[in-house]
RNA sequence: CGGGGAGUAGCUCAGCCCGGUAGAGCACACGCUUCGGGAGCGUGGGGUCGCAGGUUCAAAUCCUGUCUCCCCGACCA
């Protein structure tokens, strides 16, 4: 075998094999535009799946999806204070069209919080147009100046929600719904674990009132910020003058909430469960979640070994499982490729699971089965291999979340901790830190600047420790909460 | 924008110091033998050596300029 052949390991550079898993694996390639990206069709597959499953989730929960445009009028983003000034450094701007140049510029959407304000506006009269729950599907850029393949890139694919609301109340349970929902897709469909909470007011979404925010951690016990919901207030509405009238008979200013979930997910997938042979799908979100591999050396084996890989996978393939849906099955069929280089493909590919079909298994009506990241073979009864597999793939879902859970608590770190010790923690293998905070934005700046670490979350309450800490980290003075520390993405 | 690398075949790179016909491995195409964990042999296709100047009989190689990409920082889903 040679090198090159070789993924990058994990433990060696994360990176570059985080790199490598993406391009190899075939999710994604680097454009002629620098720091934006091409979505290959299987990283493309991973995302139809996520969008499908969340857009299930949005609509059992009353929420519609609607399409705003690509542009905006420049002014538009200046009407809210704190939403410019998040915004403004990472603004692309169309100055010309038809040839000249434009009266206003326009700017591309970084998100759409204002042109959506803006409609609402018009729609909205009374308190019995509310609430609207609004969700598009778009892309949307931001003029980063580094990106990263998934996880930061100038143009990207997301969801992001818009709801308005008569009380302040309504909105506050909408963003807490939003979050939750955000929790299980990605626990449940994902497996990959997070740690919710809100955000300090230095990492707050400009414009909000207050961000939740999704935090899982990767395999370098990095932080990554999964998705976010804002409670809005009336700060837009007050921006775009989305009144209502109220039942009393008055008027009063809608509160909003918005919502969002990116691409960034697909990173976040490949550094949770990915290894050193390459992606590792779990299998609710894996385009193919089987693929047949037929083995044969003679003519007449072949055509009697993919004949029979044929009718299985047709067979596979149009049984109707319970739940999720028709089994995803794929047959490798092509010749002049062997056996073992296409059990490294596939598994570089992620496919959760792998049925081997020679001529020694038909002659005993059986096929062997073998998970991704298990070298373990197992015969199974062609008979019975549909629920073979349907337990396989189900009892896959469920490894992986309970192992990325594992390896979270074995890296997070909690109870009364010195700033040195600190320290040591994230400059050597780095991880979560729960450590009490005194609340002051100063003491999170110093840290931030003396150890790149940031408050990712301030935890809910399910997160918390037994025993928290009850001194700030730095200061030594009575905390104010108890936070989740990390350096992150 | 600051610091560090690199631009030579589709990919990874050697060749450059010391100028003299453009190379290797992988990938690709064809043929034969193979096929239960990355096949072997043979044959073949593929390059204005990032770009522009200069020095020279002669430049991938030396000089000048310029562009681009990657990594680390400042910005962030």
């Amino acid at each position: 075998m040679s090198d090159d052949k070789k993924l990058t390991t994990r433990d060696a550079d994360f990176s570059a094999w985080y790199n490598e898993v993406v391009l190899r694996s075939e999710l994604a390639d680097y454009s002629p535009v620098r720091g934006c990206m091409v979505i290959r069709p299987h990283g493309y597959g991973i995302w139809e799946r996520m969008q499908r499953a969340l857009d299930d989730m949005f609509k059992a929960t009353g929420h519609q999806n609607a399409y705003f445009p690509l542009l905006i009028p420049q002014s538009f983003m200046t009407k809210e204070a704190e939403h410019v000034e998040g915004f403004a450094p990472e603004l692309a701007v169309v100055t010309h069209g038809g040839g000249k140049e434009l009266e206003e510029p326009l700017v591309i959407r970084p998100t759409s919080e204002t042109i959506i304000y803006s409609m609402f506006a018009k729609w909205v009269q009374s308190y019995r147009d509310l609430p609207l729950l609004y969700n598009q599907w778009a892309n949307v850029i931001r003029w980063e100046m580094r990106t990263r393949l998934f996880l930061r890139t100038m143009e990207f694919l997301w969801q992001e929600g818009h709801t308005a609301h008569a009380t302040h109340d309504e909105a506050k349970e909408e963003a807490r719904r939003m979050l939750g929902i955000y929790r299980d897709f990605m626990e449940g469909w994902m497996a990959m674990p997070v740690v919710t909470g809100v955000k300090t007011d230095s990492e707050r979404f400009a414009g909000a009132v207050k961000t939740y925010s999704c935090e899982a951690m990767m395999q370098d016990n990095r932080a990554l910020q999964a998705g976010t919901s804002h409670d809005l207030g009336q700060n837009f509405s007050k921006a775009f003058d989305l009144k209502f009238q109220t039942e009393e008979g008055g008027t009063a200013f809608a509160w909003n909430t918005s919502w969002g979930v990116s691409t960034r997910l697909i990173g976040g997938l490949v550094m949770t469960h990915g290894d050193d042979g390459g992606l590792v799908l779990p299998p609710l979100l894996a385009p193919i979640e089987v693929v047949v591999v037929p083995i044969y050396r003679k003519d007449d084996e072949r055509d009697r070994v993919v004949e029979a890989a044929r009718n299985l996978v047709q067979r596979l393939g149009d049984w109707e499982r319970r739940s999720p849906g028709r089994l995803r099955i794929h047959l490798d069929a092509r010749e002049g490729m062997k056996p073992g280089a296409k059990y490294y493909e596939w598994e570089l590919k992620g496919v959760p699971l792998r049925l081997e079909l020679g001529p020694r298994d038909l002659d005993a009506n059986q096929a062997v089965l073998v998970r991704r990241g298990s070298k373990q073979k197992v015969a199974v009864s062609l008979d019975s291999v549909g629920e073979d597999i349907a337990e396989a793939l189900a009892a896959m879902q469920q490894d992986l979340l309970s192992a990325a859970r594992e390896r979270r608590e074995a890296n997070s770190y909690r109870g009364q901790i010195s700033y040195d010790a600190f320290k040591e923690i994230i400059n050597d293998k780095g991880g979560f830190v729960y450590a009490g905070w005194n609340g002051d934005p100063a003491v999170e700046a110093q840290v931030k600047e003396e150890t790149k670490a940031t408050i990712r979350v301030i935890p809910d309450e399910e997160f918390r420790s037994a025993e928290p800490a009850t001194r700030c980290m730095v200061t030594g003075e009575r905390a104010k909460h108890e936070v989740v520390w990390a350096r992150a993405y």
